[in-house]
DNA sequence: ACAAAAGTGTTTGTAATACACCCATGA
DNA sequence: TCATGGGTGTATTACAAACACTTTTGT
């Protein structure tokens, strides 16, 4: 007879920014430093993450992640994973890390994942003491514990998510240029789009509506914005799949 | 300062099972009888899961109970979703029944769960002293503890997953009709599909190969057999992503 | 000979792709 | 007047959808 699992839990949050340029993902700076010489041993990112409490719902615990670093509520999230492997907190540095932290290092986390979405240009980080930034996607690497992988499945599932739900305008304001929109597909996908094909696409989408006003004190021809309407959204969808493969 | 959570962890599975004309989830029987007068207080079903062990890797908690069920290791498996809800054990049938089990019912569960693919013809389902059997996903409710929104979440996660790759072919022997397969997208998509826009579609899948062989022994004009071919799949598949909504 | 499912093509509409120029603004 | 990004249309090709009859087998 096996003993039971009683792992601490966490979520950990990979909380992406859009900045009209490029896809960006909140990281937290950990530095390490020799306990009595001070030089540096290592220094790397994580993402933002914490304990969950007792009676705490997943879901709120994550809430309080984003709450913790934006001072926002009610922001976009999504559950996508939970890391399976016993060992994902066992390499060198995150073991010293994780004794520097008051923490017992030999002590399974089980962690269970949330992505969120915001943009970059509407928030400002709360930093308290920690070193927290945006950092670009595609110069991520080497990310502490298991974070790598974790960021990998995030991608991944917005990915798919944005395949099929229209939730690129978390990442925008409420008040979008079609150029914005398509940088952000852009940018999630990592690919490019025609320009006219991808007017031609959104066209079609009905709960993307075009308001009169125009931007300002632009130096060149300036241009119209929409808005996403989640009540037209959620009137017109259709649930039909398409197996496509 | 508020406690950290050190839950129970468990796996739960939502075993679908395909027997050529329906979708089938596997159930464990969950029947409370009164401790003295043992009438029928309630009868159920659930999911099945189990807790994971000290060191165990999640995934392979969840191949355990695959294993303990059928027999079978390899079993295709995905993890799809992890209930939030700290209350999602306290019903009042749910706390007899862990009371019953010896089990703490205040203590909180935290689930990972992972939904699995077979061919409901091939596998001989090992009883032992529960009552386990094949449902119609059609038929299926009121299921005990959270497990009707986990059987929710994991149909969804079937769809888009079966949207996107070719795992369709885990719940069929490894010859199959073409009608086998469309009746399989049939009755994961809930929705019927003409015969020869789906064959249209699938000769384009050049990972399905037809052999030479045909039926035997049917009272019609026989069907040829196709196979799946992992290897002519990951050769050819691409990531081309494409934002529909 | 009949019942049962297998197998097969064409037409029509809609969506995807490729591609180049003029427009409105601020500096 | 120039630089910048905004905004627009057409032709071609590929895929989706609708639809009915003949074939092969076992009984």
């Amino acid at each position: 007879m096996q003993k039971q699992l009683h792992p601490n839990i966490s979520v950990d949050c990979v909380i992406f920014g859009f900045d009209f340029e490029k896809l960006n993902v909140l990281l937290v700076e950990r530095t390490y430093l020799h306990p009595e010489t001070k030089e540096v041993i290592f220094s790397d990112y994580t993402l933002a993450g914490n304990h969950v409490y007792v009676d705490e719902n997943l879901v709120d615990a994550a809430k309080r992640v984003l709450n913790n670093l934006t001072g926002l509520d009610n922001i976009y999230l999504e559950q996508f994973y939970a890391p399976e492997d016993p060992g994902r907190l066992l390499k060198k540095n995150d073991q010293l890390w994780l004794k520097k932290e008051g923490k017992n290092p030999e002590e399974r986390v089980v962690s269970v994942c949330y992505f969120s979405l915001l943009n970059c240009k509407e928030v400002s980080i709360q930093k308290k003491d920690r070193n927290v930034d945006w950092h670009p996607i595609s110069e991520i690497r080497n990310l502490g514990f298991d974070h790598d992988i974790i960021l990998a499945q995030a991608l991944k599932s917005l990915q798919v998510k944005l395949q099929n739900e229209p939730i690129g305008y978390e990442m925008l304001p409420l008040k979008f240029t079609l150029s914005q929109l398509q940088k952000l597909y852009e940018v999630v996908f990592d690919m490019e789009f025609d320009k006219r094909n991808f007017r031609k696409k959104v066209s079609k989408m009905k709960y993307l509506i075009q308001l009169d006003e125009k931007q300002k004190g632009v130096s060149h021809k300036p241009a119209r914005y929409y808005i996403f309407s989640r009540d037209v959204y959620e009137k017109t969808k259709s649930d039909i799949l398409n197996f496509s493969v």
